[in-house]
DNA sequence: GATGAATGAGTTTTCATTCAT
DNA sequence: TATGAATGAAAACTCATTCAT
């Protein structure tokens, strides 16, 4: 790993347990077992370092959800890998995550560009999921919802269980399933499992 | 109002607006009229003045909604009627919700007995909601989901909504009315509108 | 006990244990179980409260040796009970006498009349222990020593132990009886006792 | 000299002067020439300044009377030796030992190490001392004494004259031949000069 | 590229003291 | 006499950033 990798590494751990503000650069530095002015050297400022984390993150995220959309299948399915995808995410990379949901405050200060560059990222996160539900309106697996809209609460609900888990106040068991079987309500025009099953038992 | 009270009320506003760490009890001061040594006066720290917030903030909501949950119906009413106060305090109180969102990081830092109070008062309010949906599977109007997981699952959705809204990445259009059809859609065992209609109407 | 009484005992103990700029009025107000003001309404200054304790101190410290000088016998005899006098009290105030000589400094600072004050005490205190020293010399019992030179010797001694205990980096035996030997063997004409026995015994 | 150095030598002198306390990191800083972050730059705290002066001082003691100790001669010649040294030591080091004893208080607050490193440097200035009198025991040159109580003795006699002296309350002549005296009549076996020339005269 | 000494602005916090009640 | 809210000056310490080597 290079010196500008472990530093990237260092920093993202210490950003995600300890917050943005409260890590010092110097810190960083001395576990990456650098010189404080090599992260300078690398990343012009602190706040490189935090942009460097998140832009990274939110890409990777983007690759991922539209590769996942893009597969075979309804609309419905497409989603349903989609949102799969995201809680995999979500696990598999936990501390960037938390540091870009916990910071993202910081961003959103300074620099009107860098404010802009994270609105369109986000905004092509939500384009994804739309053009899923679009994508199912079209071919009848999801209901006739307001696409856009809807899309915007499927990013709440994904964004909500980070906020909820990396805030830290309230356990939260395994949600996956469920929370997968609460969008299929709103969402899918298939019956449920348990409807089916009371359908076929003949409650 | 009282000195302590205009400090409070001027803190909320430039955490919200600034952000914790990057507004200094100087500005506060300043701004409220008084002598910095007169806001540490009042609250022994300046983490005290958030914690005084967020601790007014959940205190208040879990008022709200115990009392939106005790009201009559069914259970489903009385979720729904939960459901939209929160919609509505969030509304109304956004400036200490930005910041109890934003700044619980600076709370779960060091004091445990504070982390555990915190946690505390989330367990209730989560709990208020469980109690709902209990309460909606014994008159029938909710559907057999776990009750707690929901209960989660809901408190994840009014995070999340709160969550984006303050990060600012993404604009919001008026969701409640979707954001409550989701909901019955998925917990209301009664039918839903739009297939009332198309039941009606003879698809 | 008058508050006024209390606020001196509180700020004794506490002085002593914690030293003059690290107590705070408030905590002393807070101990003794009155308003910070009052502390201020008795004593004009924090100051005044150190003054006060050292003062009382010395003043009793004064009123003892002199007394214990005036009695019967020889010099010596009246040198050995100002000794002793010396090391009782010593024990009895020990958190008077801790904070009299570490926080003398204090005092040295500012105020150039309460100075030559305490200096002048001091004066008096070498003084009387320079007479007994005189007195003996004149009935034969004490060496012809320079008086007011053996009188600073001794005053540094018992100024020494004090000194040493206070600091806490040595652990002191009982050295009462030592010190009283060592002061005899220095001024006292009599034989010593280990020399009487040698003599007597037939070394 | 290096700014570290620099820095250092200023401390002392303004430590001695005012007080601990009473001196402020900005001032020491201002009159050292150099930035006040560098002074936390090389002490990492205002207390570690004060460690540094006392414990360079306290080793350069310890050194200095090991060494006197070493020397020729009989027992006493060896302690004579460690008094001058001490007296000497006394003046040429003024400053640094002004600071050490008025300010031991502020080290024996919080660190219990730094407390126990203390404790044990002035153990090995005691056992010097202690080792000079059995010395002096076994070839016959010093009393038969308890030679660790009479060791604290003397470093009580040390330290008194340094107590008195920087708490400037007494006005010192020189004491040294006196104290010298003093200590010879305590602990040496040999005769006393005015006795020899009372007993050479026929008093 | 890599270093780490040096910087100085900025922050929270403490505290003796005052004064209106 | 007693109170305690209010003050504001002062202090230690932090830290991102720079730059000569």
């Amino acid at each position: 790993m290079s010196r500008k990798e472990k530093i990237l590494e260092v920093a993202t751990e210490l950003f995600a347990r300890q917050g943005f503000d409260a890590t010092a650069t110097s810190e960083i530095a001395r576990r990456a077992g650098v010189a404080q002015g090599t992260v300078f050297h690398h990343f012009k400022s602190k706040e490189n370092l935090l942009v460097a984390i998140c832009d990274e993150l939110v890409q990777d995220y983007i690759r991922g959800i539209t590769k996942a959309a893009e597969g075979p299948g309804s609309g419905w399915n497409a989603l349903q890998r989609v949102l799969e995808f995201s809680q995999g995410f979500r696990k598999s990379r936990l501390d960037s995550i938390t540091v870009a949901f916990r910071e993202t405050r910081s961003l959103e200060k300074r620099p009107h560009e860098l404010h802009e560059h994270f609105c369109g990222l986000m905004g092509r996160i939500i384009e994804v999921k739309r053009r899923c539900i679009e994508r199912g309106q079209a071919d009848g697996s999801i209901r006739r919802v307001p696409a856009h809209e809807t899309a915007l609460i499927l990013h709440i609900l994904l964004s909500g269980i980070i906020h909820v888990e990396t805030q830290g106040l309230v356990k939260l068991p395994e949600l996956d399933t469920l929370v997968l079987d609460f969008c299929r309500r709103g969402l899918s025009t298939s019956v449920y499992p348990e409807e089916r099953l009371r359908a076929e038992g003949g409650g």
